[in-house]
RNA sequence: UGGGGCAUCGUCUAAUGGCAGGACAACGGUCUUUGGAACCGUCGGUCGUGGUUCGAGUCCACGUGCCCCAGCCA
């Protein structure tokens, strides 16, 4: 196992830092993810990102990647999720190593470990209303108070617990809880419970189990039994880390798996919470779990989009420490970038014209190309591929069109009086047929209600010339067929938000018509019946088409059939006209970022911290590092201790900035005496600064003495201008560029020529005396 | 409010204390028998205020804003 080098799956991330990390420390020899979904509902695009990244990370790292069900809760999980779950993640093209893991296969394993916990004294039985233990729990800012029965023996705690296990109780009766500390500020550890009792039937284990495993409970455990080094999970549960830690100091020990949390990722014009999924389902505004509009796995399949499509999305949307809501168009750019050489291309019809070729009599069979040039050019063997999947030469790659007297076009494609920038047909007006040749448009029929109905032109063959090109299908000799035009489900970018806002108008009073599904758009769904030229009977079902002009699309894979075809829509094409009504739109636009009246914020000093601050400053410290000295007694204390040795003015800022926050987190390992020594060195001038952060982040970390170091590495600093300037020279010399790009006026390339001898120099170098050199060089 | 987490172009994401870069979007252009694709370019960002430093997105302090925690859900 190594630190991977080429094409990762997911790329470099601060979880990938501490894999680097633990790698190298020898910590694991291999490492191990998971991704654990509860199989209470179907996968979204949410457990896409998160199941990807645990199993790219596997991946890259030459480890193992599991798939776990976290199915602790027997109420609201069912055998038909978890076979979903596991059909749509395979779809996705994750790959599991070892058999699917079942957090129940592990019930009785993790039964044992608290039988374990209690005999250590480390968790109790309590017996109390569940309503009186959210009141002793206390609330964010009043300490919890123990129930009566927190001070159980161990024995009886272990016979209640056995009788728990054994059914004698009802549901609710007793739970299990962790003896950790009621008072803690962290809610989390305030005895959290480990098992409840539940008289209902499991999917998987039916009624074996008259107890059940709380989350905290099932998580660690069973990710030690199964080996996981890597737990990632996200930000929600930071807190969760300290019960996790907690149960695998007392019941696990070392090597064993860390808890590390990632931000979500929201999609805009999306939600994905099971509750708000199944509330669109339950008021019919989409037809089920596998609706095309779905963010699930099953309905994006259905929709057409491919799984490396979503693939190629869940990589570049990444990850990070933070909540993110990710631009829709992301997901639309991955999509297309996957069909464009993926589908070949063929004509179809959605807002049928009629237009007749008046001098056009007898009907030709045309030879069309399924692929542009470009796509043709693109292929690294020259080859393309049929609809079949067979790949042959371009000029082979190509399907039949019937060329007949009678035509449809897109009814977009004619306008009476069309815009300034309109390329498409008008009346009088020749436009290209792809593929086809030239038409001129010489008359058009209305009808009753005045609309166009009927155009008459002139085949002018190659004759002539246009610039628009638009696509057509014969009247006589196409396959009817429905398309189902999906777009956004909502019709602004955060649904979820908006209705929140509009909850707080409301006072609180929550209607059910003003909640996310207000924002529903009502045009989420179009069906057009069309026609679509007949080469596509003979394709395999499966096959994703680009209509062109029109988008991608592919047969519904539930609806469509042989004689009645129906394609959906998976993606429009990017259209970059904006003629008179532009392109489509894309909801409303989103409010400006707001303006953050921010003052400068000034700490008020108490009398005695005032009369610490002027001291300090008559001293010479410099008044930010006075006002932190003066109100922190720990940093002072420090201070006065060096001060014995060197002055306090040239010790102040070394204590505030370099040393703060070892010694108020208490981990400080540089004495007193020892900053000050180092300090001299720096003041006399036979180190820079920068040499000195180093040593002191070193000694920080090894226990050293700084000014050891300094001597047995034979620190020093370099002045000698003739020696730097050769240095310089050399980097002048090799950066050609930049130098031309600083002399251009790019002067925040100094920090690059500065920066660039002090590495040459082991950081050793006097910056002064390098900036001054650099400045005289090139100024 | 006690505790915790987070903050870089409109969006997502990079930058051992040393050139704030990439992708998407937007905008403009080239090319084009798809107003597609491709190619080129433009716009645009370190939450604020101080401090440390030759040099700060990165370190320190103080602010501001957002998110999570008081289920026997996960």
């Amino acid at each position: 196992m190594s630190t991977p080098t080429v094409q990762r799956r997911v790329n470099p991330n601060f979880i990938t830092e501490i894999i680097d990390e633990d790698l190298k420390a020898g910590r694991y020899s291999q490492i191990v993810t998971r991704f654990p979904p509860e199989p209470n509902g179907y996968a979204h695009l949410g457990h896409a990102i998160a199941s990807y990244l645990n199993w790219g990370i596997a991946q890259d790292y030459g480890g193992l990647f599991r798939l776990r069900m976290d199915d602790t809760n027997p109420q609201t999980e069912r055998q038909e999720y978890a076979e979903a779950l596991v059909r749509d993640l395979a779809w996705l093209g994750l790959r599991w190593d070892g058999k699917v893991e079942y957090a129940s296969d592990y019930f009785e394993d993790l039964y044992q470990m608290a039988l374990r916990l209690i005999q250590k004294g480390l968790a109790y039985v309590d017996s109390i209303p569940h309503e009186e233990m959210v009141r002793l729990r206390g609330s964010v800012e009043v300490p919890g108070t123990p129930s009566p029965y927190r001070q159980r023996s161990i024995e009886e705690n272990l016979e209640l617990f056995q009788r728990m296990r054994a059914g004698e109780f009802p549901t609710g009766a007793h739970v299990l809880r962790a003896k950790i500390d009621l008072a803690s500020p962290n809610m989390k550890l305030r005895d959290p419970v480990l098992y409840r009792i539940v008289h209902a039937e499991h999917y998987r284990t039916g009624t074996t189990w008259p107890i059940y495993p709380s989350y905290d409970f099932a998580q660690a455990p069973t990710d030690a039994l199964i080996g996981v080094t890597h737990s990632l999970c996200s930000l929600e549960f930071v807190d969760n880390r300290a019960i996790y830690d907690w149960l695998m100091e007392h019941l696990w020990g070392e090597p064993r798996p860390r808890q590390y949390e990632f931000g979500r990722r929201s999609l805009e014009y999306t939600v994905v919470s099971k509750r708000k999924l199944l509330k669109l389902i339950a008021g019919g505004h989409v037809t089920g779990w596998d609706d095309p509009r779905m963010p699930t796995l099953a309905g994006q399949r259905r929709r057409g989009v491919t799984p490396e499509a979503l693939r190629t999305f869940a990589k570049s949307v990444g990850i990070s420490r933070t909540n993110r809501t990710v631009d829709i168009a992301l997901l639309e750019h991955a999509i297309r970038e996957d069909l464009n050489l993926r589908a070949p291309r063929v004509m179809a019809v959605i807002r049928p014209l009629k237009v007749v070729l008046t001098n056009l009599e007898a009907e030709s069979t045309l030879s069309l190309r399924y692929w542009p040039d470009d796509v043709v050019r693109g292929s690294p063997d020259g080859l393309v591929a049929r609809p079949n999947g067979e790949r042959v030469r371009p000029e082979e790659a190509v399907r039949p069109v019937p060329l007949t007297p009678e035509l449809y076009i897109e009814a977009d494609d004619f306008e009476v009086e069309p815009p300034p920038g309109f390329k498409r047909l008008t009346p009088g007006g020749t436009v290209r047929l792809r593929g086809a040749g030239l038409i001129r448009c010489d008359e058009y029929l209305r009808d009753a209600t005045g609309q166009v109905c009927e155009l008459r032109c002139t085949w002018l063959g190659e004759a002539g010339k246009a610039s628009g090109v638009i696509h057509w299908v014969s009247a006589t000799q196409s396959l009817r067929a429905e398309f189902r035009l999906y777009d956004r489900l909502f019709r602004v970018p955060l649904p979820e938000s908006e209705a929140k806002e509009l909850e707080e108008e409301e006072e609180g009073e929550t209607r059910e018509d003003r909640d996310f599904l207000s924002f529903l758009n009502p045009q989420s769904l179009e069906v057009r019946q069309g026609w679509v030229e007949a080469s596509v009977a003979s394709d395999p079902p499966e096959t994703r088409y680009q209509f062109e002009r029109l988008g991608y699309f592919w047969p519904d894979p539930l609806d469509s059939k042989p004689g009645a075809l129906v394609f959906n829509r998976i993606v429009g094409l990017r259209d970059s006209w904006k003629g008179a009504e532009g392109p489509r739109p894309k909801g409303e636009p989103r409010a400006p970022k707001e303006e953050k009246g921010q003052g400068p914020g000034q700490v008020v000093l108490s009398a005695q911290e005032q009369a610490r601050f002027e001291r300090f400053k008559g001293q010479g410290v410099g008044e930010a590092d006075a006002r932190v000295l003066a109100r922190d007694p720990a940093l002072e204390a420090y201070l006065n201790q060096a001060a014995r040795w060197a002055p306090v003015a040239h010790l102040a800022s070394w204590v505030v900035n370099e040393l703060g926050s070892s010694i108020r987190e208490g981990s400080n390992k540089v004495s007193p005496a020892a900053l000050a020594e180092l300090v001299a060195l720096v003041q006399g001038g036979e180190i820079n600064t920068r040499i000195a952060k180093d040593v002191l982040a070193e000694a920080q970390s090894s226990g050293e003495n700084p000014a050891e170091i300094v001597r047995a590495r034979g620190l020093r600093q370099v002045n000698d201008s003739a020696a730097l300037e050769a240095v310089l020279d050399r980097i002048l010399a090799a950066h050609p560029d930049q130098v031309a790009a600083y002399r251009g006026g790019k002067t925040g390339l100094l920090g690059f020529f500065v920066g660039q001898v002090m590495r040459e120099t082991g950081g050793q170098a006097n910056p002064q005396t390098v900036r001054e050199l650099v400045l005289r060089r090139l100024g």
